[in-house]
DNA sequence: TATAGTCATAGAGGATTATCTATGGTGTAA
DNA sequence: TTACACCATAGATAATCCTCTATGACTATA
């Protein structure tokens, strides 16, 4: 058998031929003339090179070699279909895998955006990567990931991003600190607390950097832990005091509390960050359509709905 | 996914595309230059409408979809495979179906050719027809059968017929007949018995009227019976003689002997009988090729031999 | 035995495919 | 950084395919 010149048109058109016993039945069927029908009936025999058809009694009917021709093309056929309504489902993100990349004090929020996700489209596989801004900022530039969240979304010509979350940066002490009443409390008056700070490649401390620089103030004593959870609990034991996204004390607050810190808590927002030349998954675009949804239902975030709604249209004009 | 274009060939290009891991490497390996496989390529692509392979470190990977897309071309792929070697095992003869057409008498022999057949190609699977003459003429002519078996074969144009196996008629009577050891027997000191003869739709039957009316004789008594076994159980029990083939004694000669009738036995051969505009499946071919060495080795037919031998080779030269 | 329906074949057009050579871009590795 | 390997694209050509209309042959039924 020629099987290089065989082709699904042939069988389709050779199944509806055995299913009619017609071939003027499968003409109209399938919109075409008779002597089309025919034809691809010739071709195919010689692609085979055995007669798959005869005439009994007015009827087409499939030789031997066609009745098992028949049975293949229905077995052929009915897996390309199911390969077909897979894509559908792929296309419409109900189905498949992608991956976001995650910095370290996001991992506080997304699992609440993602567990429902996931709940409700049980047949999508995704990958989470956690790191620090650095090390994100790395696979970043490999497009290791679809998809990112970010504080700073990193400044490169074809990336979006969209700020749907805030991300408030506050002042921790232990329980019963002694700032904790203290009205008008400044930084002035803290600086020679020990700080416990994230190491330098963390989003939390390049912003908390960045207004110590601004505000023209130099720390005492710090202590470097890569830890947001390490830290609350060193916070909460005495060790110092730290500036931790409030997602990660509201988490589990037991032990710290927020210190009422003039021009905190410090404003900050998570981004979500995808590449315009990269073609995003369905499933990653169906997961920020969830999100859009729940934020505006569960997080009472109209402008992170906003944001992200903007971001999915202007994927929805880049990718056709 | 636009499935009317799909082509096989395109799959086996994209499986080994998969396979190698590189476009260059297929083109070698196909003999293609390497633009014709990377259109083949985007050809796939477009008739899939979603990105299957990305480079990732100087190889070419399949994409998630693309990674289905593989599965379903090894899955196609082999069964069509499969089909083909099938298809290969037909044509060979060692497989499929036919059907041949005996008339009664032949239904004696035959068993010993095709028990044999059966035994050493044990995927034909073979029907067989029996009827009298006129029963087999009817099939003949409404195309039932593949092959055919008769002692007279029909006259007709396209028809060829090879003599394989000598069917001698001989008279049989009781065991201890009074007729068994005269000499020089002639019908005329029978035509006073009874003759137990087979229906007039019968070969046999046909040849022993013919040659009675060539001989001027006309017969007494007869009596009409259906079947050769029966007819030999009645000329056991005394009730008459009867001209049988000798193939029926000889299965299981116990209460009869063939008598010494001058003229006797009436020669007659079992031709194979097939039309020549009716392509002979490849298990027939195949059944009449063990024929012809079976013949030589059990029966001891040189003449028959070279018939079928002859036919064959008609056959062979008319379908090319 | 007409007649209508069904299939095969011939001929022709336009579209698509298969394949090539030549060339340019891009990423990998020395 | 340079060189090389690899892939994509463009352009061209011959083959093949798809589809049509026209027509002839066969078959079953009225």
């Amino acid at each position: 058998m020629k099987v290089r010149q065989l082709t699904f048109r042939l069988l389709q058109v050779y199944a509806d031929v055995v299913r009619t016993g017609s071939i003027t039945a499968t003409a109209n069927r399938l919109h075409l003339t008779q002597p089309t029908v025919s034809q691809q009936l010739k071709r195919l025999r010689e692609i085979v090179g055995e007669p798959i058809v005869r005439q009994v009694e007015g009827r087409v009917v499939p030789t031997e070699v066609g009745q098992a021709l028949y049975q293949l093309s229905q077995d052929l056929l009915s897996r390309t279909d199911v390969f077909s309504q897979y894509l559908d489902e792929y296309n419409r993100g109900g189905r498949g895998h992608f991956s976001i990349g995650l910095v370290n004090t996001a991992q506080y929020v997304l699992p609440r955006l993602l567990g429902p996700f996931s709940q409700a489209n049980p047949q999508v596989d995704v990958t989470v990567e956690i790191g620090n801004r650095q090390q994100m900022l790395n696979r970043f530039e490999r497009h290791e990931d679809d998809l990112y969240v970010f504080s700073h979304p990193p400044s490169e010509a074809n990336v979006m991003a969209a700020p749907f979350l805030s991300n408030p940066l506050v002042v921790v002490g232990p329980e019963n600190s002694r700032w904790a009443n203290v009205k008008d409390l400044t930084m002035e008056s803290l600086k020679d607390e020990r700080f416990l700070l994230r190491e330098p490649g963390s989003a939390t401390r390049h912003t908390f950097d960045a207004w110590l620089y601004s505000a023209g103030i130099e720390l005492r004593a710090t202590q470097q832990i890569a830890s947001n959870e390490a830290i609350r609990l060193a916070v909460a034991s005495g060790m110092g005091l730290a500036v931790l996204s409030r997602h990660v004390v509201a988490d589990s607050p037991k032990g710290v509390q927020e210190l009422p810190l003039q021009g905190f808590p410090l404003k900050s927002r998570w981004h979500f960050v995808v590449r315009r030349e990269r073609r995003l998954p369905p499933a990653a675009y169906r997961f920020l359509s969830f999100v859009q949804a729940w934020l505006a239902l569960e997080f009472n975030e109209p402008e992170g709905e906003l944001a992200v709604a903007e971001l999915l249209r202007t994927l929805d004009t880049e990718r056709r």
